[in-house]
DNA sequence: GAACTTGTTGACTCCGTGGTCAGGTAGTTG
DNA sequence: CAACTACCTGACCACGGAGTCAACAAGTTC
């Protein structure tokens, strides 16, 4: 039976293993991190729940810190991708409409990297301050430029781009960060799909008329 | 010169001693909470700062635990008060530009105690879990009842007043929460009253068009 | 299957932190 | 000024957490 099993189970490439335990590692770290927080977070914690022994995370992650630092940094990319897909030759009704689903979808799919880089941002971004001057930065400013695009071409109310692209953000990032308290409030234990939809369609709604936005 | 000091600056009652003290404690271990979380915060480091030694913050407060309930529970305050000024007489584009006013207002003033709300929520509110419950739900569901009430006069557009709440808490809360990371992003050092003004305005804007509420 | 690389782990060290305590000093009260 | 209370603080302790290490096991390569 125990060879079975070896021969089953056990007999993995050395690649795969690795490849296997940095992913486990990799994903019990994102919901502890999430949880409590860099500092709030032990080692032995993420050991237990991911039922491998202390010393173990420390052979594929040097230190928690190199570990927080690659938690993060698939966090960014997460994080970035979806504003660039809009583009000055959209309609802004179509283009944030969308951005907005996928950013409270983001919120719903990946809450806890989403809680993760706003107790980053929160704490001052002290492990990444320098992607934030550099790659978000350049892909802030390139879709400021889109959305005054859309302002020339009257397709919307002129409105500082940095504030709406703010108030978007934090609204939609909301239903990550503070889902908790939403659903306390709501009276439920956690926030449902409808919730999400609700939200989604009423900050869609919101933005595209304060924007000015006329429909098509 | 000794004993001029004394009589001078050393010579106080007892009761001021303990005033002063306090005041000073909170309002140090609020900066290092907010900058550093509660994990990441240590009484060592407040004391340090407060040029106090370790023991007598220890003297005043029994634990960490209790000094930060403290000043948790200030906080609960501030964040609250404001809602409250809101009534269903009033109407919607005053009342509302007026809360999205203080809101942002405080996020410029007290931007620490709006940062350690918000980390405390991010986490799951382990330690005001039970305030949201009570008190902040109450004070919610009145408000939702207000909005509601502004709807039934078509004052504005039906929409969900529980995500309306939110959209506007998150909107206002980011520049306190998200300060750092839009000053950057804007390549300054930190956010200056102007950007406080257009935010305010900006989402005061949007809000007050997006739910249709009619210029009287 | 021998030499080598990669993965695994318990025992250990070191250090920072929260919290205690005992012995002080400064204000208070009769 | 004597007795008392409130305030102050350095020395100390216990604990837990990050990280090391050495010895071993499992896969790989020829």
């Amino acid at each position: 039976m125990n060879d079975m099993k070896k021969s089953v189970i056990k007999r993995r490439k050395s690649a795969d293993i690795r490849k296997d335990n940095l992913q486990l590692i990799l994903s019990v770290a994102e919901q502890r991190f999430a949880e409590y927080g860099y500092n709030g977070t032990t080692i032995s914690a993420i050991a237990d729940q991911a039922k491998l022994p202390k010393s173990n995370i420390l052979y594929y992650f040097k230190t928690k810190e190199v570990l927080y630092k690659e938690v993060l940094s698939k966090i960014l990319k997460i994080w970035m991708v979806d504003m660039e897909e809009m583009t000055a030759e959209q309609h802004p009704k179509q283009a944030l409409r969308h951005y907005i689903l996928l950013k409270i979808k983001q919120s719903k799919d990946h809450s806890n990297a989403s809680r993760i880089f706003a107790s980053e941002l929160l704490h001052g971004a002290p492990f990444l301050r320098d992607k934030l001057q550099t790659d978000l930065k350049t892909q802030f400013i390139r879709t400021c430029q889109v959305i005054r695009e859309w302002i020339a071409k009257q397709w919307m109310n002129p409105i500082s781009p940095e504030h709406l692209l703010f108030m978007i953000w934090s609204s939609t990032q909301a239903y990550a960060d503070y889902g908790l308290q939403s659903s306390i409030l709501m009276g439920k234990t956690e926030l449902e799909d409808d919730d999400f939809e609700t939200g989604a369609e009423l900050i869609t709604q919101i933005v595209l008329k304060g924007c000015g936005i006329k429909l098509l």
